[in-house]
DNA sequence: GTGAAAGCGCTAACAT
DNA sequence: ATGTTAGCGCTTTCAC
């Protein structure tokens, strides 16, 4: 059993070196793993700190170096499974190399964005993970490249040249929701999105109309965007439905869209896929529970975290080269929620 | 505008005071607020920061503390909206006071769990908000007592003699929702739960089953608790209902377990509220856009963590005394998934 | 192989 | 009011 210092200051590196009646740079070199150290002596050392209970402080230990083992994530916001899972996935690859990951929320503010990544700066961390609130081009972005930050952008983004970038293939995600939708019937179909998400919003949009007309040159597609925030998006959709349109199917660019159109179709009565069908960018644990099962566009998120950290750690160890901007496949559930115009679906819906 | 050593060394707080004429100490206190510096000099140290893009690092300021201004903050999973709505508050709590906060998931696992605060220790942290995986009397708890660790327990708690603890009102929300079904005329109610988060399913059983037997003491109330993880509950739930078992209503205690009860539900082709009622204990975005919405207690997240960190910081700053234990009162929603037995609910369900 | 010395960037006592 | 000194706990030359 280990003796510790209970409640007392805790034994430092001075502590164990007189223990073990060697110096604090021989117990450092010990705990760094170095090899030329006499074995009897790494002996005694080690004997000390099992009976000190000491542990390096990691704060310290990076006082002395350069960079300090820190990597700090920005996310938009905590709340969503993808976020959370993001957070999770990084968390891990971090602590596999030895670092701590110290997370934020940016809470959909570019302000806050790049308050954030100035403590960050200020903590001198080694790299960084952003998720940009809207795009590569963010205020954020500036701050990294104008303080000679290293890091790694994800997730709403398609390519930049200062810094490496990892997100989902949203066009080809995108051109198989048409390819789906297109070969159910529908040829009228409503887009909803938000203006905000520029890039990532551009290339969905681009990737679903271009699949949907090139298979379906007649097809009608609709796109409501809401330049910013989730409720002006709700009132014009609510604005477009009130106008008598009639799609026969949503297709949703991000999760809380998803959200909205359910609401709306619910204000109206529709039901998926009866009345309308619905997929969306973006999967979620409750999505295959309801009734019906909701579509969904997968993201591969520990794809995206892998692939992040790898680029980020490459850069970190001094990489050097050209930005590259990885595109990671994504997964198209079609569920319950599409069916076909005019054709009740069976089972489910109705008793 | 600042001009800033961009890619440079960062400026330190030398590099300030010789620019300003002053020494290092002053420019400290400078940056501290303290009032005693001479207005010219505190002028001229400001300008000083000001053309040199300086700011402090707070690592290396804190290692001259005693305490350091790090929160840490220990959830076991980062994605539920649950615990992201709750890592968004404690981190804006933090800030508020001047304090990072390092948040890490334990992942539901109580070997983590001790981890992640062995390195939080390490960190020298100021205070912890640990929710733990079980319950207060895990190993993460006995180890932050063991240490002399400042630091306040969440959610899957009830009270604790070492630390203070902050919860939902288990009970009371419980004994809410029996009263609501049991007005209904639910008379035979299944309750699924995990064994695992020991303290809290008891108070939610027995505020549940303690109110439903005082307002109809011929209620039959049947329990389906796995001791742990989601898919024996799953197993078990599915042999509940194999064994030829019907029940009215199913109020499930945890979040997971209420995705459980609704693809359990899915399989075999019922429908709330009409074949069978539904609650859940924790409230999620898309339960009130579903059709029907699903019926949930409502934790007050705003409230347990402003609470949370009100008690981290008093004692941080020394306050001494008993262990406090607060309950914060939750908001039952009804909504759609529950009805009464043997009447067809109107609208939504069926066409 | 090992230890003494010199810091990393900052703050807190103590003089002045 | 300000500067000097002495570290916080660690790592890293660089002699020995």
């Amino acid at each position: 059993m280990a003796h510790r210092q209970d409640q007392q200051r805790r034994a430092s590196i001075h502590d164990v070196a007189s223990r073990a009646g060697v110096s604090a740079a021989t117990v450092s070199k010990v705990m760094a793993g170095v090899i030329t150290v006499k074995p009897e002596n790494a002996q005694r050392v080690l004997e000390a700190v099992e009976q000190l209970g000491y542990r390096v402080d990691p704060l310290a230990s990076d006082m002395r170096r350069a960079k300090r083992r820190i990597i700090g994530a920005i996310m938009p916001e905590f709340e969503s499974e993808f976020f959370g899972q993001m957070v999770t996935q990084l968390e891990g690859l971090a602590e596999q190399r030895g670092y701590t990951l110290v997370a934020a929320s940016s809470r959909e503010s570019e302000a806050r964005e790049k308050e954030i990544l100035a403590r960050m700066h200020d903590w001198r961390v080694a790299g960084v993970v952003l998720a940009p609130v809207r795009n590569e081009h963010g205020p954020a972005a500036e701050f990294m490249k104008a303080n000679g930050m290293t890091g790694v952008l994800i997730d709403r983004v398609l390519s930049d040249d200062a810094f490496d970038t990892v997100s989902a293939d949203s066009a080809a995600a995108s051109a198989e929701v048409a390819r789906e939708l297109i070969a159910k019937g529908h040829r009228h179909i409503l887009v909803v999105g938000l203006g905000e998400q520029a890039a990532t919003v551009r290339a969905r949009l681009d990737g679903f109309r271009t699949a949907a007309l090139k298979l379906a040159p007649d097809v009608r597609i609709d796109v409501v965007l809401a330049e910013t925030g989730v409720e002006p998006l709700r009132a014009q959709l609510r604005e477009y439905f009130a106008k008598g349109e009639r799609p026969t199917a949503v297709y949703s660019l991000f999760l809380k869209g998803t959200l909205v159109a359910l609401s709306e179709f619910r204000r109206r009565g529709w039901h998926c896929p009866n009345d309308i069908s619905l997929v969306g960018f973006d999967d979620a644990e409750w999505m295959q529970v309801t009734w019906p099962a909701i579509a969904a566009v997968v993201q591969p998120v520990r794809q995206i975290a892998g692939h992040a950290m790898e680029a980020l750690f490459a850069r970190i160890e001094g990489g050097e080269g050209p930005a590259i901007a990885r595109l990671e496949p994504c997964r198209v559930l079609m569920r319950e929620s599409v069916g076909s115009p005019g054709v009740a679906a069976g089972g489910g819906q109705s008793r």
